[in-house]
RNA sequence: GGGGGUGUAGCUCAGUUGGUUAGAGCGCUGGCCUGUCACGCCAGAGGCCGCGGGUUCGAGUCCCGUCACUCCCGCCA
């Protein structure tokens, strides 16, 4: 008989009756009647009820034992009489009739309580993760990832892909997120970085002329966490295609993403992905992820208020200020608009005005104030009806789009209106190539240097360049940034003319990009793709509010990992050998 | 870097207008119990009320500071 087990824990049906088994697991629970004893073992596969009772020489290790015991059972299996099977449990019909049992790892009194549906503290989980991954939400949360991301691999080597590794250890980029940097023991003063993402690696997979990349490939930015941005480290369905155009992508990741989600969650999925241009989305939506379950959109009503005797509105329009309109569809109470007003004035607006639509007439400041016939306007613009209201935004174009987008969200989430059944959609597309930084005043890259801006170098030779839009797009999801993507520029006098108009020479390009300047020199293919965030994608499919739990060993919100205890202290003698020395500025504990 | 929330037993939490000895459930220790499956019953141990300072006759409770965790803003091409 094998050492530890003839079966798993929750395989044992009533047609094993009779015969001996070994199981081996841990003690999930116990249930101690004195001279009878019932254990529950529990194993990655299932749960099993053991029983012994006193006239079992084994009988007061039995009792003895803590939770969380790892134990090797033998005995017979029995099956249970009509009255005390447990419909529950796939092994309900039967249960082992302990004979012998070793204790193969005695567990002290458990931090958190595993065989609880109870969450214990983030901390108390993070440092004692290996406990926590038992418990079974975590630990079907980890089994899921594992089964999408083998789903994923299946269908992009179906559709011709081929997965590529590319290098972790590489060279620090400018622009973008903050790199993880790594001292060369070799040469003393410089660093590797972490790559942020394979950009230029999968690019120059297309430019060594293979034809179809992927990658489960880990990213790293040393930037600050969110519930839906893991610290430090993430994986993306990186991605990228030779000799196509948008569309080819889209028509390439739809199907892979709509499958996956199909194939592991119950929820709805609207079959349509509808595209939405970067300013539609920031008007109707006030941002560039917009949840397109809340069946509201935002207007622009600037035109009503100008000049009229609303007077802050109208004096804040002469010194450039836009109104924002959000529909609140049933909202037409005091109470509400009241409620509204003090959430803006939380979130650092100077207050949320507001019109409510009664009976036979439009109240509140802002109705008495614009008169009946204007109110009256934005309530047929809008679409609304009596005992709704319309709250306004007003401030600059960036600030006024940004508070109608919350203000959307608060409404859909307060009254309700989110559809929890249903995945929907959507593709941002046409991102602009430029944008201004406000405090300098410089043109920048608005998403990523290498896309191939529209209307190629025409565009940039003949357009204003924040007038210029990119081939540039990302996959939205219930609000949620599932993917960026763009068709990348490969022509050396555009990457160039980008860069040049951005404020960086071409020694510049030819110092930082050496490899994707010289490889589009060479013959570069027309090349394109997209990198759907893996963790983010899970997270959806498991319903789970937060990152951490669909990450094996996630660090928490400060980048700490409490259960290996990193970041962590070095010895000299490893500094030595990289040639570094600590200047740590201010340091907040004493070291 | 900034703002909000939380911090009480090993774990999850309650704790009134400031008032005597800070509670519950789970877990832990001991006892009873031969058909439970979140077994039941009895008893017990376990508390720097995050930490420091202040107000007060008196602080878990009020004030100031600080630390930790968490959510958000900034940041994330």
């Amino acid at each position: 008989m094998h050492l530890y087990r003839t079966h798993n824990c929750g395989e044992i049906s009533a047609t094993d009756e009779n015969s001996q088994v070994k199981i081996s697991g841990w003690v999930h629970r116990k249930r101690d009647h004195g001279s009878l004893v019932f254990v529950d073992l529990r194993d990655h596969f299932g749960l099993t009820q053991c029983v012994i009772d006193t006239s079992d020489s084994a009988f007061s290790i039995v009792e003895s034992l803590r939770n969380e015991s790892v134990v090797t059972i033998t005995g017979i299996v029995k099956k249970r009489s009509d009255d005390t099977i447990n419909k529950n449990l796939a092994t309900g019909e039967i249960e082992v009739a302990i004979a012998d049992i070793i204790v193969q790892s005695a567990a002290d009194t458990l931090p958190l309580q595993v065989n609880s549906d109870e969450d214990a503290g983030e901390e108390t989980r993070l440092r004692y993760r290996y406990l926590d991954l038992r418990r079974s939400r975590p630990h079907q949360n980890i089994v899921l990832r594992g089964q999408i991301i083998q789903s994923i691999r299946n269908r992009m080597i179906e559709l011709g892909f081929t997965e590529f590794q590319t290098p972790i250890l590489t060279a620090s980029s400018p622009e973008g997120a903050r790199d993880f940097l790594v001292p060369a023991r070799l040469h003393p003063g410089k660093f590797y970085a972490l790559p942020q993402a394979p950009q230029q690696f999968k690019q120059l997979v297309m430019m060594s002329g293979f034809d179809k990349y992927f990658q489960i490939a880990p990213c790293f930015r040393d930037e600050d966490s969110r519930a839906d941005r893991s610290p430090g480290e993430f994986y993306q369905l990186d991605l990228e295609m030779s000799f196509v155009e948008q569309a080819d992508v889209f028509a390439a990741v739809e199907p892979v993403i709509k499958g996956v989600f199909e194939e592991f969650s119950e929820r709805k999925i609207d079959p349509d992905f509808v595209h939405i241009s970067y300013a539609d989305s920031m008007l109707k939506y006030g941002n560039d992820k917009p949840d397109l379950r809340i069946p509201i959109e935002i207007g622009d009503v600037t035109d009503v208020f100008a000049g009229s005797d609303f007077s802050i509105f109208a004096k804040n329009i002469e010194k450039g200020a836009v109104v924002r309109a959000i529909p609140g569809p049933k909202c037409g109470s005091r109470a509400i608009a009241d409620r509204m007003n003090s959430w803006a004035q939380s979130e650092g607006a100077p207050g949320l005005g507001y019109i409510i639509f009664g009976e036979d007439e439009a109240r509140g400041p802002v109705a008495k104030a614009l008169g009946q016939e204007k109110s009256n306007e934005i309530k047929t613009r809008l679409n609304l009806e009596n005992g709704d209201a319309v709250f306004f935004a007003c401030a600059a174009m960036d600030d006024a789009a940004s508070l109608a987008g919350r203000a959307r969200i608060r409404i859909g989430t307060e009254q309700k209106l989110i559809d929890e059944t249903l995945f929907k959609f959507c593709w941002i597309v046409d991102f602009p190539m430029f944008e201004k930084d406000e405090q300098t005043g410089k043109i920048e890259f608005s998403h990523n240097p290498f896309s191939m801006p529209q209307g190629g170098m025409d565009a940039l030779d003949t357009q204003d360049p924040l007038d210029i839009k990119a081939w540039q797009y990302d996959l939205v999801c219930n609000g949620i940034e599932l993917s960026s993507g763009a068709i990348r520029n490969h022509l050396p006098d555009v990457m160039y003319r980008a860069f040049d108009i951005a404020g960086y020479g071409p020694e510049v390009v030819d110092e930082k990009f050496p490899a994707m300047i010289g490889a589009f020199k060479f013959g570069a293919p027309p090349h394109g793709g997209i990198a759907p965030g893996i963790d983010r994608m899970v997270m959806l499919i498991a319903e789970e509010p937060n990152i951490r739990e669909i990450i094996l060993f996630p660090m928490n919100g400060k980048a700490e990992d409490l259960m290996m205890s990193a970041p962590s202290l070095v010895d000299d003698k490893q500094l030595n050998e990289l040639h570094i020395r600590k200047a740590i500025i201010q340091p907040k504990t004493p070291q």
